[in-house]
RNA sequence: CGGGACGUGGCUCAGUCUGGUAGAGCACAGCGUUCGGGACGCUGGGGUCGUGGGUUCAAAUCCCUCCGUCCCGACCA
């Protein structure tokens, strides 16, 4: 590719409206422009890029069995009133409706479509096991999206979907599909973690996501620092402290009064108002389920995990209650709301490590007031305790005893099973070998594309711009001009381009008449791994400079011998 | 959805507080010099100041409406 011809307008200043540094770059090399909020458009750069990591991920599940679809983007109202998720998914679905008022959606994910065409072809256990996937575009009406490609409302996905004759064929397909994802993502160049994850609403019995290791990650991992355990914090386990939940001894107990907190809501303020550590104290929040409101008390100093509360209460639902509701509940305002006197009215649930206090802190359900030495038993009952909270570094690891660390990560993929919740709700039966008709059992495995872009870029970029791992540039070699009127380098050059692109390389020569520092500045900035530059080098010694954008290596090779070490270099 | 910020040539921004002839740098076009790390000089084109309304002799500037964008939080495969 010539670069005088390519479409690929880059910025010499930061746009405003990026953050992140992977946003920042794709807008300055050239990749995207946004067409509107978490709506972007694919230059060529960028659209080069996005077809690698196709590439990649199509040779990795062709190469586990899975086969090549692609479904229609819109999709009919019924398919998702029979799984009851046109109700449920809520405003993230974008509904329209056609000329004759029916109802339609643009997908977000493609349970229904597949399952609904599983149901209708295959009948018989023989056509089992199916894994089906397609790459194609979503859309989610995120309520916020950010950081350009990381959370779009539209986006690039592949997702796949398995169906087998039993659990046990589930399993292997999954291991299959997780194998796969290992590979797609070393062959990307990424630094990543498999993580066990929540299953979520859908109640699936396993899942993993795959979680590429950056700061800017939305998401927070545990991971053991001497073992491979690794999890999504919002499932990783805290082990209960040996001494949590036993009783205390009555004579230790302090009196029980209240205390005036004026204006004190917050912990640190209660804490730093009567001079005592934040673990001392209990918080008690007030949440709303569909099986009414419950109120969960975890220790001052921890956090509370809202995933761990809808699994411990059975709900599906749950959300912060709000100022009102808290004071039509407790009599009190938020940050004055306390367990004591609560347990007839609400439902109380507690973390383990509320089990172990005695003489705590707590709020008086009273404006400016809160209760100082609690005692269970005593002064109110020992609630239902569960593992309530988010695993912290003082943590143990759940599987070796070992330290935990808590690292932040950007979800590429995610691995599911999800057995027969859509299968049942949808009719989707064959019939085993004994004719008997049973539910096929799912899995679903996504990945998204862009966001392995972006993440590859948050991984691998320097103060100059993208540092492009090799298998996922947009072109291998970048071969720059130096002077664009000396006939001698332009012929030296487009020589060269002509053999390295017969030898099947990417590559894009600079031939624009701009200064060599433009071309350098923008060569650094786009990431081409490779870059040979034709300069006055050629005409003293027949020499070419060939330079790695990875670690800056450069070898000075002359010129008939410059392709075999480019070549080289690409492999 | 709650909180905050912003919206001025293609881009980055100044001008708004204190109303009075729309600016700079970059980019773009032409000419000249320069030519291995985002050159310089001269000339030139390009802006309903997000939208609608109001106040005023006069609005980019003050007031209200709506729209859009970004950030934090809540929420979320």
């Amino acid at each position: 590719m010539r670069y005088s011809k390519l479409f690929l307008p880059t910025l010499k200043e930061m746009p405003a409206e990026a953050e992140v540094i992977s946003h920042k770059l794709m807008l300055r090399a050239g990749m995207i422009r946004k067409l509107a909020s978490g709506i972007y458009s694919y230059l060529p750069m960028g659209l080069r890029a996005l077809r690698r990591v196709e590439a990649i991920v199509r040779e990795e599940m062709n190469r586990a069995g899975a086969q090549e679809v692609l479904l229609p983007m819109v999709q009919p109202a019924e398919l998702w009133r029979e799984t009851g998720r046109w109700n449920k998914y809520g405003r993230e679905l974008l509904r329209l409706e056609d000329r004759h008022d029916r109802d339609f959606c643009l997908g977000p994910t493609h349970e229904e479509v597949i399952t609904d065409l599983v149901r209708k072809e295959i009948r018989s256990y023989r056509d089992l096991p199916i894994n089906l996937y397609q790459i194609q575009a979503k859309f989610r009406d995120e309520r916020r999206p950010r950081f350009g490609l990381m959370r779009g409302r539209e986006f690039v996905m592949k997702d796949a979907y398995s169906f087998d004759a039993d659990e046990d064929g589930l399993h292997d397909t999954y291991q299959a599909m997780y194998k796969a994802y290992c590979r797609i993502f070393e062959r990307c160049g990424l630094e990543f973690r498999p993580v066990e994850a929540d299953t979520g609403s859908i109640g699936g019995h396993a899942s993993h996501e795959f979680m590429v290791l950056a700061d800017t990650g939305e998401d927070t991992v545990a991971c053991c620092t001497r073992c491979d355990y690794a999890a999504n914090v919002e499932l990783a386990p805290v082990t209960p402290d040996r001494h949590e939940g036993q009783p205390v001894k009555a004579e230790s107990m302090e009196k029980l009064r209240e205390v005036a907190t004026p204006g004190r809501r917050r912990i640190d303020e209660v804490t730093a108002f009567l001079d005592v550590g934040p673990e001392r104290l209990i918080k008690t929040l007030i949440f709303v389920t569909e099986d009414g409101p419950v109120a969960a008390l975890v220790r001052g100093d921890h956090d509370l995990n809202e995933v761990k509360l809808k699994r411990a209460l059975g709900v599906e639902e749950s959300r912060l209650a709000d100022e009102k509701t808290v004071m039509d509940l407790t009599g009190a305002p938020v940050g004055f709301v306390g367990p004591v006197g609560l347990a007839g009215n609400i439902r109380v649930v507690g973390d383990y490590a509320v089990g172990s206090l005695s003489n705590f802190i707590v709020g008086a359900n009273r404006k400016d007031a809160h209760l100082v030495g609690a005692n269970w038993g005593r002064d109110l009952p020992l609630p239902e305790l569960y593992d309530l909270r988010t695993i912290t570094p003082a943590d143990p690891c759940p599987r070796c005893g070992g330290p935990i660390e808590l690292k932040k990560g950007i979800e590429v993929g995610h691995v599911f099973k999800l057995g027969t919740s859509y299968s049942q709700a949808m009719g989707a039966t064959f019939l085993d070998a004994r004719g008997r008709e049973r539910p096929l059992v799912m899995g679903c495995y996504g990945i998204g594309i862009g966001r392995t872009v972006a993440a590859a870029i948050e991984q691998n970029h320097d103060e100059h711009g993208i540092r492009f791992p090799m298998p996922i540039a947009p072109f291998q070699v970048i071969i720059t001009i130096i002077n664009i009127k000396d006939g001698e380098m332009v012929s030296a050059a487009e020589n060269l381009y002509r053999v390295l692109e017969d030898r099947g390389l990417d590559v894009l020569i600079d031939d624009r008449k701009e200064r060599a520092g433009v071309k350098f500045k923008d060569a650094d900035l786009i990431g081409i791994p490779i870059r040979v530059t034709v300069g006055k080098k050629i005409k003293e010694s027949g020499e070419v400079e060939i330079k790695s954008r990875t670690d800056g290596t450069v070898f000075i090779v002359p010129s008939d011998q410059a392709s075999d070490k480019i070549k080289e270099l690409c492999s």
